[in-house]
DNA sequence: CAGTGACATCGATATTGGTCAATGTGAAGC
DNA sequence: GCTTCACATTGACCAATATCGATGTCACTG
C-alpha cells in the first residue's frame, strides 16, 4: 500500500505534505536581477502591436518605419513609442539613412533569453 | 560608383528611397488574432515576479504554492494571482491534491510560441 | 534659406496591471 | 460539526503604459 522511496513514504490515498522533507523545496530558478532584465525582454514582446512590429521585421529582413505604419494601423507617434521600446530591451536595432530609420532584428538576442531559462529544448524544425 | 543589383539603383552616398519600388514593403508577418495570442503569452512572461516562478517550476518539475511565497517574497494573494495569469497562458498547470495545489510546466508551449514567431534558429547548446 | 517629409518628443488621457488587506471556499483534522 | 489550513476571490489603491494630437528636430529639396 504504502511505498518507500528514499525514506519517503508515498501513499495513493492520502496526498503528500510539502513539508515533510521529501519535497526539498524551491531550488534554482533565475536570481532577481536576472529575472528583471529577462521580463523585460519578454515584456516587450508581450503587446500584440509590438509583436506584430517585430514579426514584420523578422519576416522582411530591413524595414523602414513608414512601411509599419499602414499594416499595424497605428499613428505615426505610436509606431514610434514601440520601435523605442523594441531596441531598448535590445531586440532591434535601428540604422538612420537619411531620414528614413531602417530597422533589423538584433540576431541572438531572444534565443539568448531563452537559454537563461534554462529551457529543455527549444524548437525543432 | 553606383551598383545596379536586379534593376535597383544602389548607391553609397545617397540614401535609399524606400518607396522607389526596389522595397516591396512589408509581407508576412503575424496575422491580428495570432498576435494577440501569442502576446499574451509573452506578457505573461513579462514580469519579474512570474518569470521566477516560472523559473522555479521548470527547475523543480513540481512544486506547491506554498513553496513559492518565501523565494519570491510577495504575499500569498500575489503569489496566487500570478499562478492564475500564467495558467491563463497555458504556460503552467496545477493540480490540487488535497489542500495543496501543485504546478508544473506546460511541455510544449512556450517552443510553440517561439516557432509561430517564425525565429531563424532556436538556442544552440 | 524657406519648404517639405520622416521621425522623435511632449503633454494629456484612458486603460491595464501589480499589490495587499479582507474575506470566501473547500479540504483535513480533532 | 467546529477549527485550522491552503488557496482563491474581491475591492481598493497606485504605478506603468498604450494611445494620439501637437510640436520639435533634422535631413533633404528646390
Amino acid at each position: 500500500m504504502a511505498r518507500w522511496i528514499d525514506g519517503c513514504q508515498y501513499n495513493d490515498t492520502m496526498p503528500e505534505d510539502p513539508d515533510d522533507g521529501c519535497h526539498p523545496g524551491p531550488t534554482g530558478g533565475l536570481p532577481p536581477e536576472r529575472a528583471d532584465s529577462l521580463a523585460a525582454t519578454f515584456a516587450a514582446l508581450g503587446d500584440p502591436v509590438r509583436l506584430r512590429i517585430y514579426s514584420l521585421i523578422l519576416a522582411g529582413g530591413e524595414i523602414c518605419s513608414c512601411h509599419l505604419e499602414g499594416p499595424v494601423g497605428k499613428s505615426q507617434p505610436t509606431i514610434s513609442h514601440h520601435t523605442s521600446k523594441l531596441a531598448e530591451a535590445g531586440l532591434i536595432v535601428g540604422e538612420k539613412r537619411g531620414r528614413w530609420t531602417w530597422w533589423r532584428a538584433a540576431p541572438g538576442r531572444l534565443p539568448e533569453s531563452l537559454a537563461a531559462l534554462g529551457l529543455p529544448r527549444a524548437t525543432g524544425r
